[in-house]
DNA sequence: TTGAAAGCGATACCAT
DNA sequence: ATGGTATCGCTTTCAA
């Protein structure tokens, strides 16, 4: 059996395929007699028209682009299928592509989206090649950027407010009574990362209270054994740290490793923060605390600003061609942190 | 600045379409010069040939559709990551769908994978309604079953030996001294989750031990959550089991929370073991001893077959259209299972 | 209302 | 070796 096409249906039905086409796209005038049978001839012949070929004609492809670091991060899977829920709101396809923040990886990943002209291409990676995204903006192939800053490009964008989540980390481990704090970090070329230690730090500073350089320390590659070994090396001294503050969820899991390891109890030891609230968070045990990132929220703005959908509620500021949403993170609470040891109620 | 077409490059060029239409393809004859001169012209317009134009004249659309009940969930993100790899390598991209287990939204992205022209699609989820399998296995759209059996239907199929994880599950308890077991298992509707039990449970049957159908429970939507209430019933009893066996990573989870609940001490008081082996495995405190899933060998033999690039070592048996291949579970031994309390050693 | 016909961008067959 | 052209399935004027 092949699929049936637009001739086929207007053949069986006796009309032009204009009028088929009609029928399809809900446009036109046709008498209500000659859709309704025409309608029953495409049921009967189960016929589908072809996006292809349709996209060949100019209209959409219904298809978006996803560009992560790594899809079975889960993050990013949460992001993933935030997206993906979105999209398939509206009729869209989502196609995915992790990087492995490889820069040649994104920039192949680009050039293919661009030749299977998808209606969109959402980064949630970071873009070290700059050239090919550059000819996509050029093409004004649409662009948004979720949970990531793409600095230096006009492009829709939104991200949730990584200085103030620091900050919220800082200020709970404050008030908690902690005084010496270290950070595990991600690599120094992740903006989003150390947006979160400056608004750490500078919490840090409002109340009289320091975190030298040599307090944060940055992971590559496998994210919870560099975490580990990050961990275990800050926490292996004399003027060990009360708590660490990390810029994920995967360090944060190698923190809580590194410090078993050394045999120190969370939190009774040392406290431990880490940032996204995936599902990993609430697994460990000691359960995490975690700064939130909403990431179906992220993922619905990221799609429905891509699809020009949304419309931002304050009149545009003129001058801007594209808008920028940021979002505000959240302090989640679980077992992993504490007041520091020797502290009275 | 307008995308280029092959219009634009033969112009610029001073040749036919179906000069460049040559060399776009490594086909037919031309000329070193030429040739040569047109890449340059292709280069110079920055020209990517239209995968959709090809695809329209019969060519592919390098497009796998892969369903899954849910992304966000880690294993089926490490499977997906598998699929894209291995696509990646032969062109292919990869679109996600996530059905949630629910028919209709199996249903209705199978549709729109047709209407899309997919190479192929490539299935990890139940398909309740068979409708739409079935027009696109007669429209002979190529249909891969991964970690999921899909019986009933003729296709290619690669999925573990379910009933042997379920047995190395059970071999391993015992191994312990293990003899009062019960099981956490996902809905009954998903047929590697009964293999896992049935081995399981013929294994025990071997070792002269049983498993009472009421040391079964099923967990239905949110699988961390039903699993913690489901070990917390089968846990708080006088006689109650000094392991449990989930069908999953998530279950397993569960299970840790239901037994930290109650006052239990994993191992001590109760083994777990899960299956899956995702990163939730080796995160939990303490580390689940589990069944590993080969989950990049799923996804890359998956798309081999799909693509056609895979022929069976031994001549294939006549009769069988497709193929059908089974991969060995592992089991992984964490802290989450130890010899049971009262034993000596 | 309805249908004929001109594209959309690429492929492939067939002359030249 | 090279180019003309029909074709893929659908959308969209433009006449009728």
């Amino acid at each position: 059996m092949m699929k049936a096409t637009i001739y086929d249906v207007a053949r069986e039905a006796g009309v032009s395929i204009a009028a088929v086409s009609q029928v399809i796209n809900g446009k036109g005038k046709i008498s209500e007699e000659r859709r309704a049978a025409i309608v029953s001839v495409m049921e009967k012949l189960n016929y589908k028209p072809s996006v292809i070929a349709a996209a060949l004609t100019g209209k959409k492809t219904y298809t978006l682009g996803l560009l992560v670091p790594d899809i079975s991060n889960p993050f990013f899977a949460e992001i993933a299928r935030a997206v993906e829920d979105q999209g398939s709101l509206h009729g869209y396809s989502i196609v995915i592509c992790s990087t492995d923040n490889r820069d040649e990886r994104g920039e192949n990943y680009l050039s293919l989206l661009e030749q299977k002209s998808v209606d969109g291409i959402i980064i949630g990676t970071g873009m070290g090649g700059k050239d090919m995204l550059e000819k996509l903006l050029a093409k004004s192939v649409p662009i948004a950027a979720i949970a990531r800053e793409m600095s230096g490009y006009d492009v829709e964008t939104v991200v949730i407010n990584d200085y103030e989540g620091g900050r919220l980390a800082a200020r709970h481990l404050i008030e908690l009574g902690h005084t010496r704090m270290a950070v595990l970090a991600e690599s120094a070329k992740i903006p989003s990362s150390q947006e979160r230690i400056r608004g750490f730090r500078d919490e840090l500073a409002a109340a009289g209270l320091e975190l030298p350089p040599e307090a944060v320390r940055a992971s590559e590659r496998d994210l919870v054994k560099d975490g580990k070994r990050n961990a275990a090396a800050l926490l292996d001294s004399a003027e060990r740290p009360t708590a660490l503050f990390c810029c994920n969820d995967l360090l944060a899991i190698g923190a809580l490793q590194g410090a078993k390891e050394l045999g120190l109890r969370v939190p009774e030891d040392v406290s431990v923060v880490g940032f996204d609230n995936t599902i990993l968070a609430s697994v460990t045990d000691p359960a995490l605390t975690t700064i939130a990132q909403p990431t179906d929220k992220l993922g619905q703005l990221a799609v429905d600003l891509i699809l020009g959908k949304y419309e931002a509620e304050p009149p545009k500021q003129t001058g801007a061609s594209k808008q920028r949403i940021v979002l505000e993170p959240a302090l989640i609470v679980r077992q992993s942190t504490s007041q520091p040891a020797g502290r009275s109620n």
